[in-house]
DNA sequence: ATATTAAAATTGGTCGGACCACCCGACCAC
DNA sequence: GTGGTCGGGTGGTCCGACCAATTTTAATAT
């Protein structure tokens, strides 16, 4: 038994983004190549120019090439101007995790979301906190949404737009809500986090900006570590086979 | 006498792009809203529907709307699901800078950075240490250039991919720029900022992580604190004319 | 009347080809 | 050398057509 379908509809010009940008990524084209022409690649990949164009669009917007009216179309270096966006295609890069990677995302969840909650117990109002107190209380939801909901309650609670953004980065792009299910595997980590749940919104109601940092940099450090051991028995594992 | 020209070669698509999402920013078009259809659209601002398929892509990358085969395109609520690509533009939605915003880039690169030196301390290698040694000491480099050039040396150095990638935004969108340049328009600021280099790249050299933490952070407070008061007078000068 | 189903209309996705705008190198005039 | 000219290559835009997914409408069966 597999897991549930893909149901992933394809657009054209998304395959070849997805098939450009793992080339730039893997290290095929380099930083500084100069791409084949608009024309005669987009023949090779049997599609039409203007369907190769917009995958340019997305790869420009993605900051992974730079494209020169007159000249043509260079490779960038994702290291000087990449996009968070491109975290995990490269977190994949090789089949498995790239434990690296995922360790540096993680960094940066214990440092921004302390603050977060800080922030949020300053500056909520109100409504802000009837929806964090909606969200633990929902039992439709799953464990999953109901995590990544209250974070993102959280964010807006906290009025600091970049933080959001990063946050949200983190709730959509997949990295955590695959890390989640494997967290939540664990009944003990359940148990855990939930108490987390009541005890945070707990501290942002009593406006204590520093008690729910604290609350928050417990709560990842914990989860943190838990984290971390799960992805290495994986790999463990997954390296036996 | 003025300064040279700006030289902006404005590409249509480019030019549809930055008026859409002004007008899904500021609110004009609402999260949940449908757009005309493409053809529709494309008539209206007098420009083929290829290229405005182009802006589209780029949107769609922005994560700004979302666009669905047969049914329309959405506008998608920018705090749920937008890119750090939109802080530039958010913060200058009114024309002057938008404080909070920009206190919360600040909050964020004093969060990142002396994490980021402390792993630089902790993962660099002898060509990481020449490149910043390099950067600190070419006298060719302008004060703005040279700053965000070690920053990116200090990032790389840390081999903490999604901090080099967070770190490389603030460098490249621009907004960095600006600042530095009004920051280092107080020669007082050049004095205690090349001071600080030699003592960051000491830090790196000897290995020493929580020594480059502090340093770090002791820098970008005093930075962060003398750059709010030189946009707050700027504001308040802009105010009364 | 209501529910189901099939056709039509709407809308995004792709295509092929044409022409314009820009960059660069080769060549020429001075 | 210096500067201008020109031609070939490349990205930028345009046009019109058709394909594919979705929604809407109309026809049909219950």
């Amino acid at each position: 038994m597999t897991t549930i379908s893909p149901l992933q509809k394809t657009r054209l010009h998304e395959g070849i983004v997805a098939q450009l940008q793992e080339k730039i990524l893997s290290g095929e084209f380099r930083a500084g190549d100069k791409l084949p022409p608009e024309r005669e690649l987009a023949e090779s990949l049997n599609v039409n120019r203007s369907t190769l164009r917009e995958a340019f669009k997305k790869l420009e917007m993605l900051d992974l090439v730079e494209i020169r009216h007159g000249d043509g179309v260079y490779v960038k270096d994702y290291l000087d101007s990449g996009s968070l966006e491109l975290l995990p295609a490269l977190m994949r890069s090789g089949g498995n995790y790239d434990v690296a990677i995922l360790k540096g995302l993680l960094d940066l969840r214990r440092l921004i979301l302390p603050d977060v909650a800080c922030q949020a117990a300053l500056n909520r109002t109100d409504v802000d906190l009837a929806e964090m107190e909606r969200v633990i209380g929902d039992s439709g939801l799953s464990l999953n949404d109901r995590d990544m909901l209250l974070y993102s309650a959280i964010g807006r609670a906290s009025r600091n737009i970049p933080f959001v953004i990063i946050l949200n980065f983190f709730n959509n792009s997949g990295l955590v809500a695959e890390l989640l299910t494997l967290y939540f595997a664990d009944p003990a980590n359940v148990k855990r986090t939930t108490r987390f749940y009541g005890e945070i919104v707990g501290a942002i109601r009593e406006r204590k900006p520093e008690k729910s940092k604290k609350i928050m940099f417990d709560l990842l450090s914990f989860a943190e570590e838990r984290t971390i051991k799960i992805i290495n028995e994986k790999l463990d594992k997954d390296g036996m086979q």
